[in-house]
DNA sequence: CACAATAGATGCATAGCGCATGCATGTGAG
DNA sequence: CTCACATGCATGCGCTATGCATCTATTGTG
């Protein structure tokens, strides 16, 4: 088989990552999985220091710092519910609207990228990254990977199957 | 504009970006541009520390603290040319192994992905990105940063026009 | 109630990277 | 030819994001 093609999704993955990651970082100075945080939390809030980690994949006491940098800078914080154990994160104000500013800049980049696309090459393209994607989660948390940087009101429904709640 | 693709498009970024790191990281240890670096001094022996430099995006001392590591590891050898002070950076035999094993990791890594199209989606596919990817690079150096990870003996022609050498 | 399980927090260390700066080599104007 | 400047690389220092091991606090269970 050709292998032209997995280049190509490669290249394509380099690009993506590297304009999407400058862009928000002109947004938002903190990298790592800092932005992918801010994302998620705003499209499940209230979810646990355990939840957030599964999601970015992040070891336990290296989600426990990234929250705590969020709160830092004023972009969340910290409740308590039934169970005391647990935490359970909120955007602040601030912290919706530097989500926004990272969603957008990240819409942004990307949307520059496939410019050279009419509307029929967008309705082919996307109908082929379904195919790709809606297979693709072996487990539910492969969802939420997945999308962990993505704009979760925007893909309706969102191609990756199997609602659920990441508490 | 739907935003639909440019989420999908995002969500396929980062399920690329993460399947090939781990791939990677299961081949070599190193982490941040290190495989690159592997992957394009193999493309390009010879090529210089400020010629990887611009090929990986990073700080000048960056890239030499990373060819340090290659060094260390085994992996790479520093040359020099007319210019004395040039490093013209080779792989050791070792270090052409050990690109090997990358560059087939994530072409394994992106095939999995790709395993639910036919050949005709996988023929479809590949034009639209050629699509995208051929009036990307706005310079020279676009192309290689794009393809910093890329195995060159795949495609033919690469689909981001303007060869050259990178030294 | 003892004890295990669960959720987080903390001490400590490391990899990878950037900034500022230093040093060696090449180059061009006079 | 010489001296100022440019170019290419190296080094000192610090920082961010992260992991591992371990600890504490709360909850469930026999």
């Amino acid at each position: 088989m050709d292998k032209t093609l997995e280049n190509l999704i490669g290249a394509l993955s380099v690009i993506a990552t590297d304009r999407i990651g400058d862009a928000i970082a002109a947004a938002y100075p903190r990298g790592g999985e800092t932005p992918a945080a801010l994302a998620s939390i705003g499209a499940a809030p209230g979810i646990s220091v355990s939840g957030l980690q599964s999601v970015l994949r992040l070891s336990q006491p290296g989600t426990v710092r990234l929250v705590d940098r969020l709160i830092a800078d004023g972009l969340a914080e910290k409740r308590t519910g039934d169970d005391a154990r647990q935490s359970l994160i909120h955007l602040t104000q601030k912290g919706r609207r530097m989500r926004r500013k990272i969603l957008d800049a990240r819409h942004d980049a990307v949307a520059a990228l496939l410019a050279p696309l009419s509307p029929a090459d967008r309705g082919t393209l996307e109908e082929l990254l379904n195919r790709v994607l809606v297979p693709y989660p072996s487990c539910e948390m492969d969802k939420y990977q997945a999308c962990r940087l993505c704009d979760q009101s925007v893909c309706d429904p969102c191609p990756l199957p199997g609602e659920g709640v990441k508490r």
